[in-house]
RNA sequence: GCGCCCGUAGCUCAGUCAGGAUAGAGCAUCUGACUUCUAAUCAGGCGGUCGGAGGUUCGAAUCCUCCCGGGCGCACCA
């Protein structure tokens, strides 16, 4: 439930109209029995020329009450027209093209949506959809072996919008990074510290082996535990070392980004406590590990994966999945109902087997979700810039914030759907115009402040107050331009509720350029100060709504709203 | 070979999950609009076999099948 107007409502609004309709329709015996139950959408149609609202109902009953589609669509008209014409939100029904049935909204609704929406405020756009479950979003859990790269940038601006939307429709998020501080990588990473370590204390060259981290931060590290303990020290205790390091480098660049994850949730605390065997000991009893050539096995097949898991190696270590089996079980113990997981685009084969892993703990694997995000390219200049590691060109997550800056860099991760490939134009997103969608939402919200400050009481004046009545904003309001601004406002609740559901905040991004535009629009074509004093109070008022709302979209998308370009 | 993602205007992409009316936007290109609240803006023109072929439907970019192109996976790596 929601305590606020928005269109969503309205549609649910008409739907209800339409099924009281044809209920009486079919007590009448003007249609056949059971059409009510027909599933009919009522949405917003593409051409605003069509009205607000249009719904398919009289297309869908065509054929089932062997009518024309348009003939079925007059008959309801006929009874819906009276009530429109007494509903206080809506203003006309008319039938058009093939037989749909287009509602438009009565100026009397536009002008209590704005007053919901000044009365709302920042809660605008909120839901309880969710109902208080808890969900948790795990996401980058990069090793901490090198530094993050772009498409660990990506999934983290993902991930923490993700939590920011999902938190607004009434779930209640975390957020969690996996650290995997306790695998194979992690010596890897021990012995390439110590051939750097040996390098700049002359006691050889210490070639850094062929699956080791040839990478100059590795010799920084070095320099920096030289510096510290000295020369000093097994490759176990550098990779210690290292790992902390790293692990604190990517923390800080995260705050930066305006990550915050809720806990940093270390392998080494699974595998302390033995979960991992307690896992193995659960898969035993119920039958879905087994042991063959030496290692010990998941029966992943049972339930869908295309061959079965090695979970304990041969030589008696655990493979990556036993661990993070284990981390994922440790989640839904701690009573999470729906686990997130964005993951880069070379972890989809992972997806199957540790569902697969839940279901044979006796978990559904269905609560787990993947989000996979896709790689990112980087184009400057027109060019891609090279991505190899080996020629060292490539570009670190920090570096990228260098260049683009937070905004810009967040703004364009979640542009586009996480499952499509993202090329990041660097030349676009440090441009300050407003070829770069993020300067041109951005100003929109500086515009509208500017205004502000230029308004009667200056920048703290409380717009809201001075109007306390509908009429005074239908009085007010009246411009096409005006009137597609508050409509559009009104479309934000859904877009918050549909972007947290299919967890796509893309449609997050693409609604503040749309009413970025609509708001230009706007001010192109009105002027707010100096008009007439009602007109003008009415236009601060839509204003203010709109940088509201501009204000709350940024904000789910962790973006600044800056009040001055 | 199997699995996943992508294929829509010259370029970058929305729209596909939830089928609807004439397929949208930005960039590029061309033409216009600042004595007035920020021109970091707005208006208009040009531009399409929605990768292809079948099928389902009153209606398909959208659903189903097959095929073609591009990317990525298919480890006792993570």
């Amino acid at each position: 439930m929601i305590d606020y107007l928005c269109n969503w409502a309205l549609r649910d609004r008409i739907k209800g109209l339409i099924v009281d309709a044809l209920l009486d329709m079919t007590r009448e015996e003007r249609l056949p029995a059971g059409v009510e139950d027909a599933s009919f959408t009522v949405e917003k149609p593409r051409d605003p020329e069509h009205g607000d609202l249009a719904s398919n109902v009289a297309l869908v009953l065509g054929s089932r009450c062997k009518m024309s589609p348009r003939e079925v669509a007059g008959q309801l008209k006929d009874v819906l027209e009276p009530v429109v014409r007494r509903d206080d939100y809506l203003e006309t029904v008319e039938i058009a093209g093939p037989g749909f049935m287009n509602f438009r909204f009565a100026e009397r609704y536009l002008s209590e949506l704005l007053l919901s929406i000044g009365a709302s405020r920042q809660g605008y756009g909120d839901w309880d959809w969710g109902e208080e479950k808890k969900v948790l979003v795990e996401f980058v859990s990069a090793n901490p072996t090198g530094p993050l790269v772009l498409v660990q940038a990506r999934s983290a601006a993902l991930g923490d919008i993700l939590c920011r939307l999902l938190s607004a429709v009434g779930y209640r998020a975390s957020s969690e990074y996996y650290v995997n501080d306790a695998g194979r990588q992690v010596e890897k990473l021990g012995v390439s510290m110590q051939c750097r370590v040996r390098e700049l204390t002359g006691e050889g060259e210490g070639s850094i082996p062929e699956d080791g981290y040839p990478g100059e931060y590795v010799r920084d590290l070095a320099r920096e535990y030289l510096a510290e303990h000295g020369p000093e020290g097994d490759a176990r205790r550098m990779g210690e070392f290292a790992v902390e390091r790293l692990l604190q480098q990517h923390q800080d660049l995260l705050q930066r980004y305006g990550v915050e994850f809720d806990r940093w949730y270390r392998e080494s605390e699974i595998r302390s406590r033995g979960e991992a065997e307690k896992v193995l000991e659960i898969l035993r009893h119920r039958g879905y590990a087994y042991d063959e050539e030496g290692a010990v096995w998941l029966r992943a097949t049972e339930f869908g994966d295309d061959k079965d898991r090695v979970l304990v190696k041969s030589d008696g270590s655990y493979t990556y999945l036993l661990p993070d089996l284990a981390y994922h079980r440790d989640k839904l113990e701690r009573g999470f109902e729906w686990l997130i997981d964005i993951l880069g685009p070379d972890h989809h084969g992972y997806v199957q087997r540790m569902r697969a892993g839940l279901d044979a703990l006796g978990y559904d694997g269905e609560s787990l979700e993947v989000v996979l995000s896709q790689w990112v390219r980087l184009l400057q200049g027109g060019e891609e810039i090279s991505m190899s590691k080996r020629a060292g060109t490539f570009i670190t997550m920090e570096e990228l914030l260098e260049e683009v800056g937070v905004d810009a860099a967040r703004f364009f991760f979640v542009m586009r759907s996480p499952s499509s490939p993202l090329d990041f134009d660097m030349d676009l997103a440090r441009e300050q115009s407003s070829e770069n969608p993020v300067y041109y939402a951005q100003y929109a919200h500086a515009r509208i402040c500017s205004v502000m400050r230029e308004a009667d009481g200056g920048e703290a004046a409380d717009i809201m107050s001075r109007i306390r009545e509908p009429e005074q904003l239908a009085a007010g309001l009246g411009h096409p331009s005006e009137l597609a601004l508050v409509r559009l406002l009104g479309d934000f609740p859904e877009e918050v509720l549909w972007a947290a559901r299919s967890l796509e905040p893309q449609r997050v991004a693409s609604y503040i350029l749309d009413l970025a535009g609509a708001f230009h629009v706007f001010y192109t074509r009105c002027r707010i100060l100096g008009e007439d004093p009602g007109v003008s109070a009415a236009r601060l008022y839509l204003v203010d709504c709109c940088r509201l709302i501009l204000a709350r979209a940024l904000d789910l998308l962790g973006v600044a709203a800056p009040r001055r370009m």
